[in-house]
DNA sequence: GTGGTTTCTCAGAACTCTCTAAGAACTCAT
DNA sequence: ATGAGTTCTTAGAGAGTTCTGAGAAACCAC
């Protein structure tokens, strides 16, 4: 069990033939996983999360716009880059408005595909990325959290992690599973996510992270 | 006096034809503003807080790469979308990478201009389940329930189903024999209806659940 | 390699939640 | 005012969940 850089990507895509090559192809930079069709893409985008999706707009099962837009009616705000053959500006404008971020219309190039969905996916931050928890702040380059008195309280690769997890949605209950997806990449074993939340809570303080009891965790009030 | 709903734009664009029908082709549904070169342009970005920014790629003083490069090294994140004639890939990775969130070749149809800032600038609310108890509320998600004072008070699972249950008709008056059916599919023990009505009067307040003598209970005021 | 840190597993302890049960307090029609 | 019916309150046992600490394994820098 240990960390992979590269953001995960739900490629939801029909064609046998485009959809393993475009996986290859987007491989080095993300780590994919293929559905192929819009039943199963909507499932799998459902059931963990993802840094980003590219979805074709012709799908059995469940036409693209149609994923996307169902999406986006559960709160879901994954970026979606969305891909077809079909190039008129109404099919844009359609796909575009159903939720999708970002539309590229096939035969596409490769490095354009790539380009874009470094744009999706990126974020920007000021000078090294600090997040703000509440009275609180964690810069994510030093691992270094510090409290409104000044004290600076060093945390793990894991801990820091977990923690920029939680702050992503301060309003949000994760589930054990959800965290394991999000740090580990695993399933088994949520009992490593208990284990950390210790770690946090004995560094910051008993109070950093909200047991919901019978659901999961969600950031507290350090 | 009436609040402008309409989106901040920067439009950084040096054609004299182009710029101001641009401009007014976005002023339906954005707040415009044009800068015609990109010192200006850049200057502009920085001395506003905008919803995004449309930068033509070839401009006169700074090029729009550049401007946005520039950007983003001060850390604005503000959505942008590139301009430009040049339509190879290589440049669109370019403008891309140079922190472009998305990319038009010129001559663009204005639906699609549209609909991709649309795209930009549109923010996903998470569907966060809060119900609105008088001038309390309660969220399901994370079982907390708010006072109008900014009081946290956490309910448990039964509590917090019983507190919406009776939030989903609060003018109706509920049966034990109905709550007993909607929390716990039960026929028997309506005495746990009781106990439940209890534990939420002691947490959030006694007037919180109103009983109706030889009937049942109804939503109250916190 | 060696020593130090970090990560992960595990199992018992501690805790929370749920639901029952039973007496006390209340309500209301007579 | 009385009593039958209704509601409130409290205590506690059982099931399940979470916490905690200790140790083993992996990793890393020297």
């Amino acid at each position: 069990m240990s960390f992979d850089q590269r953001l995960s990507l739900l490629l939801v895509e029909d064609d046998p033939a485009l959809g393993p090559l475009t996986a290859e192809l987007l491989s080095d930079d993300f780590r994919v996983e293929l559905a192929t069709d819009g039943q199963t893409g909507l499932r799998r985008a459902l059931s963990a999360t993802w840094d980003v999706l590219v979805v074709d707009r012709g799908l059995p099962l469940r036409d693209g716009a149609s994923l996307v837009a169902a999406l986006r009616a559960k709160g879901v705000a994954t970026p979606v880059l969305m891909l077809t053959a079909l190039g008129t500006t109404e099919d844009k404008i359609f796909g575009l408005d159903a939720g999708a971020n970002d539309y590229l219309t096939k035969p596409f190039d490769a490095g354009e595909l790539v380009a874009r969905l470094r744009a999706l996916t990126r974020t920007y931050r000021a000078a090294s990325m600090v997040l703000p928890l509440g009275e609180w702040e964690l810069d994510a380059a030093t691992r270094l959290v510090t409290s409104p008195y000044g004290d600076r309280i060093p945390l793990t690769e894991t801990e820091s992690a977990m923690l920029r997890t939680l702050a992503t949605e301060p309003q949000r209950v994760f589930t054990r599973a959800e965290l394991l997806q999000a740090l580990f990449h695993a399933e088994d074993t949520p009992g490593v996510i208990d284990t950390y939340v210790h770690y946090l809570r004995n560094k910051i303080s008993k109070t950093a992270v909200r047991t919901v009891h019978g659901v999961g965790y969600q950031l507290g009030e350090p």
